[in-house]
DNA sequence: TGTACATCAGTGAACGCGCGTTCACTGATGTAC
DNA sequence: TGTACATCAGTGAACGCGCGTTCACTGATGTAC
């Protein structure tokens, strides 16, 4: 990794090719896994020689890095946008509409190509493992923010451990849709909403 | 895999061989992951020579589902002596201590080396995700065959959803504390407990 | 609008390296008498 | 208890292969006048 940082696209093609290379490396961390892939074979099944790929990308963990962030991208605005829906409707309107957090998520997920196995790349390999440990922290923050307004009285490491761990259990449950198919996406996303909704309120009920 | 199953060791010397490479196997699954761990790297660390490691295991996918394997079966040791302690005191026993089960088997991956990268490995391994998930399935149905007796009135599959969805979140809960030290252990087994208990008893609740 | 030039995007071929695995073998341990 | 033999445990050296990456280059696109 001489190089930290590649230059941006400048061109549409640039960027097509760019956005292929990671679709590509997600169908692929699907089919072979983490410890199969290779920059060869990325640079394969998306039509472009080896060099090409490293035009974009410094090494090969900077592709999955690459790849995880833009997945972790697109859960967040799915974040902001619930936000800016119920934050102003405090505690109450959150807790009720933790479900639909947790389906419009999920629908993030099954869009993207090999999502769960980006995900789980992510969590396998030590030198990428900080993304999503970032990502899952950025995620308590924002919750944080939109909380602790309204529970002035409860101690703030409190309700940053309490929203860590429901945000942790939020992903577990997303993840587990994709394995398990004996049980209904829907009854999980209830039950786990059923879950977490009781902790939420119950932060707000210690006056 | 030419050879499918190799003979179990006969002698104790080979015994402790195997048992080494396994821990050795966990401990370089931490420092370097899944995609960068070799069997001649095994071998070396375990100060064995590569064709000693093919005396006990028919590939490289073989050492990494034994060392699966023989954590998850003593995860599962920690769950029959719960049951054999709480089940025969009814869904409300099972329900009052569930925290004991998060707390003894966190006790049960903290002493395997490498253990959560164990669980994470075989997570992102297409080859070996099947591994992980019969284990969570085999427990589920442990707490369904511990449960059902007192839930006649409970939809099977309902039960065993709820169930299957209770142990994903607790194995989630477990592996965050390896990554979130910002968090109390105590606190997060607390909460989780506090979260699946309603879910339990709210079975027994609708006669 | 045409053309000269600069920059960007992508290629063909190869590199050294460590991978997973195996062959033919030696040393260690257990067993029968 | 001693010894001959069978089996088990482990070694030294190497194999073919695909890995991650780079070099020197060509073709495509944009820009200035």
């Amino acid at each position: 990794m001489t190089l930290a940082k590649r230059r941006p696209p400048q061109q549409a093609r640039a960027r097509h090719t760019q956005g292929r290379l990671l679709d590509v490396a997600g169908a692929l961390l699907a089919e072979v896994g983490i410890e199969r892939i290779s920059t060869n074979m990325i640079a394969a099944r998306a039509g472009v020689s080896p060099p090409a790929l490293y035009r974009y990308f410094g090494d090969k963990y900077a592709v999955l890095e690459a790849l995880g962030r833009r997945l972790m991208a697109r859960q967040n605005d799915v974040l902001e946008a619930w936000l800016a829906r119920h934050a102003p409707g405090g505690i109450a309107a959150m807790a009720d509409h933790i479900g639909d957090l947790l389906a419009e998520n999920a629908a993030v997920t099954r869009a993207e190509p090999g999502a769960v196995w980006i995900l789980r790349a992510l969590h396998a390999t030590p030198r990428l493992v900080h993304i999503r440990l970032e990502s899952h922290r950025h995620v308590t923050g924002r919750l944080v923010d939109a909380c602790a307004p309204h529970l002035a009285q409860v101690d703030p490491e409190t309700l940053w451990a309490r929203l860590r761990l429901a945000v942790e259990l939020g992903f577990a449950a997303d993840e587990m849709l994709y394995e398990e198919q004996r049980v209904s996406a829907d009854a999980v996303i209830a039950d786990v909403a059923s879950m977490l909704r009781p902790a939420l309120l119950g932060l707000a009920g210690r006056a």
